[in-house]
DNA sequence: GTTCTAGAAC
DNA sequence: GTTCTAGAAC
């Protein structure tokens, strides 16, 4: 109870201990009062042993505490970060101050707890057993029965390559207070501190436990061993291999550690802030160093006539602009405004800092974007485009003053590449060489963006719908980032090609020349990836998709000689008509059983064949039991083109689907049946799945195939005939990110990490149904009387 | 080292 | 839809 057991390290403050206030009561209400501690520290380093004292401990002080562990969260067994996350973002909104016991060694695996707790406005502490590396594999190695197999001699390897990775926390990452433990005596002093942490209590912030001496030297071995990271390698290459051989014996390890274990937040902190400054010195002042480098001017996006949140626009530039800066190794981002008092560039310059984002890859710059290199010194070789949907040139802003600068070229090349725009999507334009803003500034390509609009004077107004509003704004970014990514990557192939190909004795580039070949298998990939973007609206790509699914017929043709492409390709069409949706080759299959099952009588996977359906085992089936009652009807491709006048279809297939499942309950009444639909199918021709509710099958192997059949995704046949007959067509909800939600139990609902955990769960889960499915006959089962459907 | 997932390719 | 594979997690 007494809040300074914790002794002269973690001495709790005393401003806040203030009792008598009706401490019980203050537990749940009290802000500020909940503490998130991040545990950090290899296996074998104690997490679970230190969570569990502190736990012991605090019965007595009346703070709820909640421990979370990735080795035990799944049911017992090991589970996901995602578990974790919510797990603690459960137990914090009820009031409880969390342990997050998981490894948590490296800083991007803290980062979205340290964020959820500055979500719930917990203290964020972090504590870190950094024990000798020698003391946590003898443990782990030791230990038996210990979830996720870590154990014996494989122990050690991973300790061993977890700790080459570590991260010492740093106050920077968002902990208000940091404890290192280096050995038992620590650890007890740490367990004491929380153990005897009362309800209204807090800790002081900071830094504890930390010895103030080794850590310069440490820094300056840090920086040594950097600075001269090839004759360390030199010399250690020998050491590693002696380890790597004996992995038990690792008395290499602790001297290679202890540089690396050692260092006091304020020295990483200030190398931080003085790198920092360095690099954005040098990127205003070497003018040189950066024609050198590809760099993306960019205007910020929807907060100036669009009317944009700045906070959110900030947070969003900067998570976006992170991570291109993670996923690409060139190019160089700048968010660029004509104010120096420009609030969009503070908010953004300081989130970055805070992010500890590398600022020679990013920064802020204050200038006129169409004048960066003549007035500013600044060489952009793209810039992007705040445009509107038509891709004009009037208006205001930057998008007049750049179609302005660019002249009529810009203009011309941009019809050539597309004639409207949708917000969340950008378009990249190569610069004719006869631009005035080409041959001034060294444009060579303008990129034009499009964000959501929160301004009710101009199209598409979101009316502060700020949900869709940041999705839309992060597309925007994620693809004009993407689009100068390939310019970058593109530039630099191209450059490798000319180079070599200067080298050859011809100099010039045949189309048989491997070289060239490289070009354009980098250019289609380019397309490709251009493709996945947001897609723009122009005719010009839908063709392109259309062309490739017109290809995908031929290519489908199979020989088969009865079957002409022709017909094939007006079937293709007149679907397309139908549905939006294009199919791949390999969804043709069902499409092909439906419309020639005589081709397949010889196989075993036909059930039946009449006029209007096929029923056909399911190739990969999802349970004991699954089989697929096909439309024949050609042009009916899924629920999406279902209407009124196929009713009777339906029903057909439904009664089919019924007709199967008694057959199969009869020869097992164990089991339990349900019949549905896809909500969007994968194979083209409209089929009612029929499938039995134990999932049993080698066959059912990720979450898409689970939710495909557990969540919302599946439409149970009765209430889609139920729609029909209402509504005149089925109700679908187009959202397919369903496909992707945790697992969780059919019957029980309870969550599970992973698909084999799933697997052994639902083999044992003996709960009933929800009770949405027990209605309207929705499940077949031996003890159900059936009914007919006429 | 193994287990598992997610994304790309078909 | 499946298969293959890189990489995350321990």
């Amino acid at each position: 109870m007494d809040p300074d057991a914790g002794g002269s390290t973690a001495a709790p403050s005393t401003s806040t201990a203030t009792p008598g206030t009706g401490p019980g009561a203050e537990t749940k209400e009290g802000v500020g009062k909940k503490v998130m501690v991040i545990l950090v520290g290899p296996p074998g380093s104690g997490k679970s042993t230190f969570a569990e004292a502190v736990l012991n401990a605090a019965a007595a002080t009346g703070r709820p505490w909640a421990r979370v562990c990735q080795d035990t969260i799944g049911k017992g067994k090991a589970g996901t970060k995602i578990l974790c996350l919510k797990a603690a973002a459960d137990a914090l909104k009820e009031g409880k101050s969390v342990f997050i016991d998981r490894c948590n060694l490296e800083r991007e695996q803290r980062a979205d707890f340290v964020k959820l707790g500055s979500t719930v406005q917990a203290d964020v502490h972090a504590v870190f057993l950094d024990l000798p590396a020698k003391v946590c594999i003898s443990r782990s190695v030791s230990r038996t029965g210990h979830e996720g197999n870590l154990q014996g001699g494989m122990a050690a390897m991973v300790v061993n390559r977890m700790l080459k990775k570590k991260e010492v926390p740093l106050l920077t990452e968002g902990f208000s207070r940091i404890m290192f433990c280096k050995d038992d005596d620590d650890i007890k002093k740490a367990v004491d501190t929380y153990g005897a942490l009362g309800p209204s209590d807090s800790l002081a912030s900071g830094v504890f436990g930390e010895k103030s001496k080794v850590p310069v030297q440490a820094g300056i071995m840090r920086f040594l061993k950097k600075a001269d990271t090839s004759s360390a390698q030199k010399s250690s290459g020998t050491m590693l291999t002696s380890s790597e051989r004996n992995p038990g014996q690792q008395n290499t390890l602790p001297k290679q550690e202890n540089p690396e274990a050692i260092g006091t937040c304020s020295i990483e902190v200030e190398k931080k802030s003085n790198n920092m400054k360095k690099n954005e010195e040098q990127s205003k002042q070497s003018v040189s160093s950066v024609i050198n480098s590809h760099t993306l001017a960019f205007p910020s996006i929807s907060t100036a006539d669009f009317q944009f949140d700045l906070e959110r626009a900030s947070d969003i530039i900067v998570d976006t602009a992170a991570e291109f800066v993670q996923k690409h190794d060139n190019g160089r981002l700048v968010l660029v405004d004509l104010s120096q008092k420009s609030r969009i560039l503070s908010l953004v310059k300081d989130k970055a800092s805070k992010k500890s984002i590398d600022s020679s890859r990013f920064f802020t710059f204050v200038g006129d974007i169409t004048q960066l290199k003549s007035k500013g010194g600044l060489q952009c070789n793209v810039i992007a485009n705040a445009a509107n949907w038509r891709l004009k040139a009037g208006g205001g802003g930057v998008n007049a003053a750049i179609f302005n600068a660019a002249g009529e070229a810009l203009q011309r090349a941009t019809k050539e590449c597309a004639d409207t725009l949708r917000p969340g999507s950008s378009v990249s334009v190569p610069l004719p060489s006869t631009s005035p803003l080409h041959q001034k500034e060294g444009v060579t390509h303008v990129i034009h963006v499009l964000g959501p609009n929160m301004n009710p004077m101009r199209p598409d107004c979101l009316k502060n719908d700020y949900t869709k509003g940041c999705k839309i704004l992060h597309d925007a970014y994620n693809s004009l980032f993407e689009n100068f990514a390939s310019i970058v990557q593109n530039h630099t192939v191209k450059q490798n090609v000319e180079t070599s190909s200067k080298k050859s004795a011809s100099g010039v580039i045949s189309p048989n020349d491997s070289k060239m070949k490289r070009a354009d298998s980098h250019d289609s990939e380019r397309a490709k990836k251009y493709k996945l973007l947001p897609p723009i609206l122009p005719s010009r790509q839908n063709h392109e998709h259309k062309g490739s699914n017109t290809q995908n017929h031929h290519d489908n043709s199979m020989g088969s000689s009865d079957a002409p492409n022709q017909a094939r390709e007006e079937d293709g069409k007149k679907n397309s008509a139908v549905t939006s949706k294009t199919w791949g080759s390999w969804a043709q299959a069902l499409y092909e059983v439906a419309m020639h099952p005589e081709k397949y009588k010889n196989s075993d996977s036909i059930l039946e064949t009449s006029d209007e359906v096929v029923v056909l085992k399911d190739l990969y089936p999802k349970a004991k039991k699954h089989v697929l009652v096909i439309s024949r009807t050609d042009g009916l491709d899924s629920l999406a083109d279902v209407k009124k006048e196929h009713l009777p279809l339906l029903r057909s297939m439904h009664s089919v689907g019924l007709k199967w499942a008694q057959k199969f309950l009869e020869e097992d009444a164990s089991l339990t049946f349900r019949l549905g639909y896809h909500s969007v199918p994968s194979m083209r021709q409209l089929h009612l799945h029929v499938i039995s509710q134990d999932f049993n099958s080698p066959s059912l192997k990720n979450k898409k195939h689970w939710n495909s059949f557990t969540s919302a995704f599946f439409l149970d046949s009765v209430d889609v005939m139920e729609e029909v007959e209402q509504q005149g067509s089925a109700t679908i909800s187009p959202d397919e990110k369903i496909l992707g939600m945790e697992l969780r139990c059919h019957r029980c609902r309870s969550a599970h990490p992973n698909i084999p955990k799933l697997k052994s769960h639902i083999a044992a889960c003996k709960s009933s149904f929800p009770s949405h499915l027990l209605k309207k006959d929705k499940l077949l089962s031996a003890s159900t009387p059936h009914m007919d459907c006429t």
